[in-house]
DNA sequence: CATGAATGAGTGTTCATTCAT
DNA sequence: GATGAATGAACACTCATTCAT
């Protein structure tokens, strides 16, 4: 257990780094950020950022790393527990915004990763995460609602691809307004938004 | 009239290079890009470039407003006309489909501009200019949304903003989750979509 | 013939930047060159070097096809000529060592080529090279040795292979004492052994 | 004798350095060699080379020197035994050639110190050394050879000067050929080489 | 006006060496 | 004594921009 260099101490440092780094990558940008900055800001010299990172763009994709598991939404159980369609759709779409919400500080960081899928040399592999990730959130939806719809909870001719990903699409987009626009308030509006969807969807309208 | 070059020619010449970068850029990225690269794609010498654009981000930006210009939706109109609140909702969403379903080829090219609103020297500019396109469609479906709800059209505990962010949203969220993922059909799904969030909208949610 | 730069002057700019490579990788080595050296030296900016060269190897390369050319020895019509094989060796060698003293400047810059042989990065392509150019020679010998053998001039018990590689190899290695202890007279050295060994190679050793 | 590490211990680590040295310095070269090479070949810690060594030049030199040692000719007693010039001489070049063969392996290693003299931090050392080295043989040579001439061995018009320095030098020059064309085999070669020139040497050609 | 040529500021990465344990 | 960890100096190369023609 007593190793060279406690796996503690490693650890703690490459979570500095990576503190540091998504600081940076978040204010200045993939592009901009020079891997000075990086080091200066994690109090150590730049080298030593290349004993935990092979690159600046491995360094990029760790913190991406760090990023999706710190916010990672799970999405188990809603499927198979007893409750309604209706509700199970609510309780993850909160969950969801919450997550969006509680990542606050990370969101500009986010739409950097989200930049770097249109060019950047790690575009494929973002590309790749991303999807994985809206594929992971759109199925636990969709058997919410293939359950809904056969218990006769939501309309029968619903496609329930289309509805998934159209829930998620309008979360994605409603936080992205937010971007572009401080003054509104994404959880507002995405939980008013769903209320309308979910009364759409419902087999029997005038249930709440 | 006898200029040294007619304004004709010198339009001309601003449109082959404005033409050339937009494929340069959506092909390789805004960083990516080397003013070379455009040149050559515009069978021109790289300091001609500059005889028409100051800089790089400079060329950037005019390429932007070229597309928009280019994929511009007019949405005059929609809220006075005699129509249900449902049909005008339908035709402007199918409207602003169709338009990104026309961009196609400059789908890839919107995302660049896109990433460029989260770092880049233009950020500022990128992303105030997405925020006013926005805003111009959401005033409109929000005016058509108030309308259907004096009418009676339209339910009338709903907050218009919301649904207008949310329909806006929904629709690039969904196009979004086609572009990370290609075997999507985003017109399809967005139809299929609307319809649902239409009838969760509607005042008598058994009309169509 | 009015190119957009004359093949004149870009030849010129090339052989400037050659002679300054040159001098600098002579004086500092290969190693401890930087490309802002050369440029300093050959009077333009770093990057005009990458104009004319692809790299800094490649550029090192260039000088040793220049050097090459500037001092090649034709060897040509050795062999067929009236003299005895003792004059035509004798001619050849003399010649050999001229240009080796011609070299006189560039003998410093010659030993780096051939350090580089050793290991660098352009190793092998050197390694060919050298030994194409001691192929070359060693054939022109080999061919006049074999007539002087068939004509009765020369030992008929000589192995040709051996005496030639022997004669070269000599001459490179008392040029390369030389190098090492600057006050030995290479050119005195090699007149005075060549003659010698010519007379171990003559049929009959009383002829001079 | 107790010391706080046995200087067997402390020697033992040394040569064990100096062999991985010499392994990797062989394999990659002096410049594309790094501490961490040499370390890891020698199962050690990095920094544990700078227990023994000042710096990489000052390892590189104590590899020269221990190769040095270790295909030291040894010439001494040639010049003043009872037998002839040629013989001696045959002798002294055959165990010279008989070291160059056994250093095998580590010729390649030779050259690397013999393109270090050529730039490099070490150049003037190695250049000295190389000198000496040269230096020594050719003095030993030298004697014989005036000996011979004293004895009426050999001609009596020689310059013994540029005589040692041309034996010396063909054979380095053809161990240097062969090393450029791998199918060469120095060793005969040279043996047949010499045998002409001691033919050249003789005072009476008709000996062998 | 058009342009080929020239440029230098800028940066990721390597590696010998030092240092704290 | 031994070593893993940390470091910063060094450097090739790129590319937007300028300039001379």
């Amino acid at each position: 257990m007593q190793e060279t260099q406690t796996e503690n101490t490693r650890d703690k440092k490459r979570e500095q780094i990576l503190e540091s780094a998504a600081l940076v990558f978040s204010q200045k940008g993939y592009r901009l950020t020079r891997m000075n900055d990086i080091a200066q800001k994690a109090d150590m010299g730049k080298s030593t950022l290349y004993e935990y990172f092979t690159s600046k763009s491995d360094l990029f994709m760790a913190v991406f790393g760090w990023l999706k598991t710190r916010y990672q939404v799970t999405a188990d159980g809603f499927a198979l527990n007893g409750k309604s369609a209706q509700e199970n759709l609510s309780n993850l779409i909160q969950g969801w915004v919450a997550s969006l919400v509680d990542m606050d500080v990370h969101y500009q960081l986010i739409m950097e990763f989200w930049a770097a899928t249109a060019s950047s040399e790690v575009k494929d592999q973002l590309k790749q995460a991303f999807a994985d990730i809206y594929q992971t959130y759109r199925e636990v939806i969709l058997k919410v609602i293939e359950i809904g719809m056969k218990r006769g909870e939501l309309k029968e001719d619903l496609d329930p691809e289309a509805v998934s990903a159209g829930v998620i699409g309008a979360l994605d987009g409603i936080f992205l307004q937010a971007w572009f626009k401080p003054e509104m308030d994404p959880t507002k509006i995405s939980n008013h938004y769903i209320t309308t969807l979910i009364q759409g969807l419902s087999a029997d309208p005038h249930r709440s």
